[in-house]
DNA sequence: GATGAATGAGTATTCATTCAT
DNA sequence: CATGAATGAATACTCATTCAT
């Protein structure tokens, strides 16, 4: 009765397209048909699992910010001893592979989303939401075993995520790996001193 | 004190509007016949002063960045006491007034083509760059009257600026008045710790 | 009295919907997908039906016109004597309900098509004669009694038609009640006048 | 200052190539594409006239109840003496000629646009005042000069117009020439029965 | 300096239809 | 009987741009 649905399949193939061409042709000049063409299919097998281009952005964030998730989930506290997860994670989130790791363009260009489409806000802060439930567990079992001081593990969250950003804004715009180094190195130094002190 | 050209009027008039259009309408939405239209004027005239439209573009992030430079120039530090001059600048980096002084949507699209066009690229690190040149000195005030501690002023100055970034690009996401003053105190607490102990 | 087919029952479900599609989006806009849509089904089932669009139309056609033949046989002559039949003819043909009773939009949009398609002028020049049929010996019967004028009863019948046609034409139209009545009162005057005298 | 605007020259010859794409090939055929390729010029240049088809639909209309306007006023009444003046007319009315002056396909095709479109619904009953404007006084007239009976000149005015739409509609329909004159005989005798006695 | 004519490539989307399941 | 995949042609419309006036 009816034909076996592909259809989460071929989305997933479709957004991963979707990023080549927004890296490659940037977010103005990415269209459906440059994708159905990259993908050697109809422009309308686009509309025909995605209904609108705008349908198919809200997902294609989606599907980019989940990679993100996956991301900083493997990727910060793979160890026992609190100690080394939190020189880990300072380790990460200053390192030059988080840097990047993402392409600026498709990033910065689904950010720039996020201030004209609500559902795009959404889903960047849930995005940093899911990001601060992983990291204020890890901040209290720092303070737990006396690595940092006590505080507000949410604002704590909140401040790792600010200056992580922050670098990451700042350096993909000045591709300058010594600089990159020096900078990361005084923010490093900048959070032991504030949170172990 | 020479006269400006009427092209020089003419082509500010153009950007000013190129500026609404961007806001109301977004980056991937803004034509020139939009511009044109909202001007009351003919498209031609439009690319009679700028050639093409990536040249109208390029003048515009010049415009733009033009008006930061002008802001955190006057924002800052008004005062001859370096101790209070210190206090300004944080209370102006952190402030919502600064928060809120651009349009998101444009400031981060003109980010985002950054990272496509190399001349916009170079207009972003130039413009901090100025911003810089007016920390550096002034860091290096703060040091002479002990009001921090002595380190690299370059680097204070990345510092300083990478927070600032880091706080309005999550606070523009957030739209939580109640959390950027937490987070704010919190950085700004944070940095006077780093400088001055 | 055999069961009917489902494909039948199908069909005509698919044509009922296709009126209202018709109704509610207009001729050019009524697609097979809006159809489907409506009905929550797939178009492929549609088109499974009726092989092509254009049968489904011609089919619609037929459907629709169908429906008047019923209507004015059922309407209009339910009486013995010959003189209120007459009565009864004119009032319903020059009538509100009569002039209510088809979506001017489908209607008019059918009428269109048969000056483009040979076979749906075909169904509506049946539709007329089946009207024909009816009207003729009713009109004999009306010279008969003695109550209208000998003449050719095909003549009657056509100029019945006639009239009736252009008020509805011209009311459709007009959408101003008070004037229907006018020319509905003025139309009736001026056909006992011209049969009966 | 400025090039000289072709505008209504450019206009009203892309109404008349609009007229032919209708006739050959209906109005759900007819697109911005098949006129622009008629007229050999490029399909923006339609759109540069005229913003939107809908807004070039209206002023097809416009333009081809124009035409009608100038029919009616033109072929009737081209006599001093009132009686010829009124034979005229009827003859007009109901002769092959008016027939067969439109295309069915594209008149019928606004006249159903009319039910959809306000405007449009509009311009079809202006297009009847300004006959029914030409008609009155040409009944009064004939009221005056002892051809007709005293009667509600407007009502009578409505009258031959309803009588008219009907035949034509009848007629275009039938496409039977025999048919035609019997029918038109018998309505112009019904008139003159009904106005004159 | 400014307008309007004109173009040609591009956009998202809709459509009827075919075919495999 | 019915669905969903897939196509290819068509749709109106927008765009930046050129050129004549």
């Amino acid at each position: 009765m009816g034909r076996k649905s592909k259809a989460d399949v071929r989305k997933k193939e479709i957004l991963e397209h979707f990023y080549i061409v927004l890296k490659d042709e940037g977010f103005e000049n990415a269209s459906i048909a440059k994708i159905a063409n990259l993908m050697d299919v109809n422009p309308s097998l686009l509309i025909h699992y995605f209904k609108t281009k705008e349908e198919m952005v809200f997902a294609f964030v989606e599907f980019l910010l989940g990679r993100y998730e996956v991301t900083f989930k493997e990727a910060m506290f793979n160890s026992e001893d609190p100690q080394e997860r939190f020189d880990n994670t300072l380790n990460t989130m200053f390192s030059e592979d988080w840097l990047n790791f993402s392409e600026q363009t498709v990033f910065y260009a689904c950010y720039y989303l996020s201030s004209r489409h609500a559902r795009i806000k959404e889903l960047f802060q849930e995005m940093y939401t899911k990001f601060k439930d992983v990291l204020i567990p890890e901040i209290q079992s720092w303070m737990k075993a006396g690595i940092i001081e006590e505080s507000d593990p949410e604002s704590v969250a909140d401040y790792l995520i600010i200056m992580n950003e922050g670098l990451t804004y700042f350096d993909k715009l000045m591709s300058d790996p010594e600089g990159f180094k020096r900078r990361a190195a005084f923010l490093k130094a900048s959070v032991v001193k504030t949170l172990t002190t």
